[in-house]
DNA sequence: CGATGATAGTTTATTATTAAACTAATAAAA
DNA sequence: TTTTATTAGTTTAATAATAAACTATCATCG
């Protein structure tokens, strides 16, 4: 059996995600956020601290500061000091913010879940395992 | 077995990129082009016309406008005007800029690959296979 | 305790990206 | 053949993202 061309698999996957995330933005913005600012409400339970979803988003801190405060004025989230560590800010989404959070998530699965409908049952779930194991 | 959480498995998917494309960034860097530039590179052979370059890889005609003209200026490709029709530019390799796509997609592959180890020659296989259904 | 180093988050200044408008060439239709 | 509509690529003008530098708090060590 040849061995994998890894590199292709990459650019393969690398296209399939950014043509998702291209087909679904409008959609999205129409929601009130951008792409990405949704990625991170998706973290904020697991994440609620913005130098943690810096880190796990693969993103710059000022780009985390920055969506934060877009977010917050959208009313999607709010920050309470964390009492523990004056330094630390905890990010709780709002009623509102988890409601479009879902939306958004809902609009990103029904254009992955259009891509994946490519395949038949037996090879998404086998997609679906793949990738559980590599991330 | 419980139905696939569509948008966990495409969040984590994205994460996984984001980390790897993060993580070579630097080293790509060295090579003297953006790793975005990188993917560009890759596809020029099979898509040689900027205008295919952008719809391929999810980007704006500007953008794929100035990578060109990053990558011509370094030396990477050159470009000519297509006989056939003079509004399009068919873009090529130069021996350099093969070289150092290949070593750019080296670094990658050796990013992702760390990740990818965690599947059998098979599943790497199989998942090359799904990917590329879904492309 | 102080002092020194590290961490959380922000601000500022710069660079990267992109939407909108444009030019030039082709294709299609009248 | 002249419109008219499309397509390829670029330029310009504006927005988005980020590196570098900063403030405030915490942690460690003498």
């Amino acid at each position: 059996m040849p061995k994998t061309d890894v590199g292709k698999i990459w650019c393969l996957n690398y296209r399939l995600l950014m043509s998702v995330i291209t087909s679904v933005g409008p959609d999205i913005t129409k929601l009130g956020l951008e792409t990405k600012e949704l990625f991170l409400l998706g973290e904020v339970d697991v994440h609620p601290h913005p130098a943690e979803l810096a880190a796990v988003l693969s993103m710059p801190k000022p780009t985390v500061t920055m969506y934060v405060k877009r977010l917050e004025a959208a009313g999607f989230l709010r920050r309470e000091i964390d009492g523990a560590d004056l330094r630390r800010h905890r990010l709780i989404l709002t009623p509102e913010g988890r409601k479009t959070m879902a939306r958004g998530l809902a609009l990103l699965s029904k254009a992955f879940g259009a891509r994946l409908a490519r395949l038949n049952s037996a090879q998404q779930s086998e997609l679906a395992t793949l990738l559980e194991k590599l991330s």
